[in-house]
DNA sequence: TACAATGATTGTTCTCATACAATCATTTCA
DNA sequence: TGAAATGATTGTATGAGAACAATCATTGTA
């Protein structure tokens, strides 16, 4: 594996005009969202990375880029509205554990019919060439679940 | 052409997946281009819409979704910045019209090289595959840019 | 065992983003 | 022609976001 000067190729614009078409098409999705749920963006954040299960406030800080304190207002604050839940830790007697409750869900379901609008563009693709995306992103996301053969 | 209930389909999946991937991808974007150029997100927005080409206050606020105070303010730092300039507009007296500088196309350049980082899992894709999604994507843009078809 | 590190919490300060008010000059149109 | 609408500007108020300080209880380890 020769070490080449990285070079504009293939791989890099195809993942440009992907890019460039998820965000032209999503518009101004953070917007929408907080306009559909009455949410500050970051509430969004926190209740997706709960969505995966229950985490300790310090993981969900890791998790957003932010510090426990920030941390501690976004989950007093989607506690309050009960969107989530908090209770101690079974093993550290420091951690809170914070879960997603049913309300919560249904807050992060509403956010996805935001997100749902399939482009027309994609419609327009034969089901041959919707097939073969398919088989792609599988491959990308088998790809992502095993990096190890890198 | 039936007017069925719309249904989870292979194009709304194929979507989401790739907003998903796209969207964890990219990571924090935001963080990283505001750190990368030291610049309020808003800024940046601000800067791309301007790439495109001169605009009014009126119209940039239209295009932010803000208002005019705050596109004014938003101009008002990057003028004095030095990322854009602002002029009397050739045909309207009330409107002033605004351009991104040179140094402010240095500064959208920048973000783009936050940008470019193509995931690992792209890169491991054929050449078939890459040649492939390249079709796709022309494809869409196609019918994005004649959309009448419709 | 004692101290350093950890995890959560409350709080302060500052910047950013948003909504809105007010004003003035200019343009539009009935 | 005059009034309404438009475009830009300055300003106020509020909530959100980020960085950091301080504190306390708990855990880990030398």
């Amino acid at each position: 594996m020769s070490k080449a000067v990285p070079k504009q190729g293939d791989p890099d614009i195809v993942w440009q005009t992907l890019v460039a078409w998820v965000m032209d098409s999503r518009g101004d999705w953070r917007r929408k969202v907080t306009d559909a749920t009455g949410l500050p963006f970051s509430r969004i954040r926190a209740l997706k990375r709960l969505g995966a299960g229950p985490m300790t406030l310090k993981d969900l800080a890791d998790a957003m880029s932010t510090d426990a304190p920030a941390a501690t207002v976004a989950i007093n604050d989607l506690e309050s509205r009960g969107l989530v839940e908090r209770y101690p830790h079974p093993e550290n007697r420091r951690a809170k554990l914070v879960s997603i409750t049913a309300a919560g869900r249904r807050v992060m379901t509403a956010t996805h019919r935001v997100v749902e609008t399939t482009p027309p563009a994609l419609r327009s693709l034969s089901a041959a060439d919707i097939k073969t995306l398919r088989r792609i992103l599988d491959k990308v996301a088998a790809h992502q679940e095993s990096p190890a053969e890198d």
